[in-house]
DNA sequence: CCAAATGGTTGTATCATGGAACCAATGGAG
DNA sequence: CTCCATTGGTTCCATGATACAACCATTTGG
């Protein structure tokens, strides 16, 4: 296979595994209900990261300042996350979660682990880890070349 | 790395690729101006496959069918598609692309192409194939679990 | 001390999506 | 042949995610 080839079928590939698995419609998470993709992905990013600003979660997440503002409206109308202003930054707002904020994480996150077990599954054990390289490698690559 | 962790691990670079990469902005594809990211992938599945119905693209985007309904009036606008009837069943509306619809389909790729190659570009040289192995693994695994 | 930069909020607009109710055509079961 | 369930599509409606721009508050550097 040529390599433009091989890169026009990998892409295809991507897409196919975004569409299956729901990945475009990012108000309804498949791993979970009444749960937007993106609010699980910031708690998702919130569970396994110290406190952070709205500004550092808006680059973990790539989206706009606004949108994270409104984002973080919703988490805290559902008392996932507490809302609290830097000591050293009074503009910043300091984002935690709640115990409930970390049920609902781990909630999800075995929901999203079941999901993807069967992927995993359907890859060679002494694959698994390369491919997680890879794919690290692979998101790297995509925020360099932004 | 304990198996569940390594589940853990290939979500979150998942999401870490989908999320780099603009997929979760449905409106702006990554690879073209002005083409939201539902058009850019039904034009690719019709360019590669036979003339199809509304169904079948359905199925294949992972959409309902008003979804697909709105989708292909759009195309139809676009001049990108032709819409016509089944002589064999009467319901079903055949969607073909126009030459300018092949025409935006090729241009659509080819900037997909040059969107994946430098995705590679910031790969290291000599890990490039490892990635590429690994996600053909990752959509084989996709396909074989859903 | 003031101007530029930074973190966040709000107003505005856009648009993708699903579900439900509906219509039209098909195809069996009797 | 006639119903009626099924299937393919359309339209109405509600939801909600997102960006951009204008704005405010705070910090920081000259």
């Amino acid at each position: 296979m040529e390599p433009m080839e091989e890169v026009g079928a990998l892409t295809a590939e991507i897409v196919r595994f975004v569409r299956a698995f729901g990945l475009h419609r990012p108000d309804d998470t498949p791993c979970g209900a009444g749960v937007s993709v993106s609010e699980a992905h910031a708690l998702a990013v919130l569970a396994t990261a110290p406190p952070m600003t709205q500004g550092k979660l808006a680059a973990e997440l790539c989206l706009t300042k606004s949108t994270i503002s409104r984002l973080v409206d919703q988490l805290d109308e559902r008392r996932w996350i507490t809302v609290g202003t830097s000591d050293t930054d009074r503009r910043c707002r300091i984002l935690s979660l709640t115990p409930v904020g970390q049920a609902a994480a781990a909630e999800l996150g075995t929901r999203r682990r079941e999901r993807m077990a069967g992927l995993l599954d359907a890859i060679p054990t002494d694959r698994r880890a390369d491919v997680i390289d890879a794919l690290a490698l692979l998101s790297e690559a995509a925020r360099a070349s932004t």
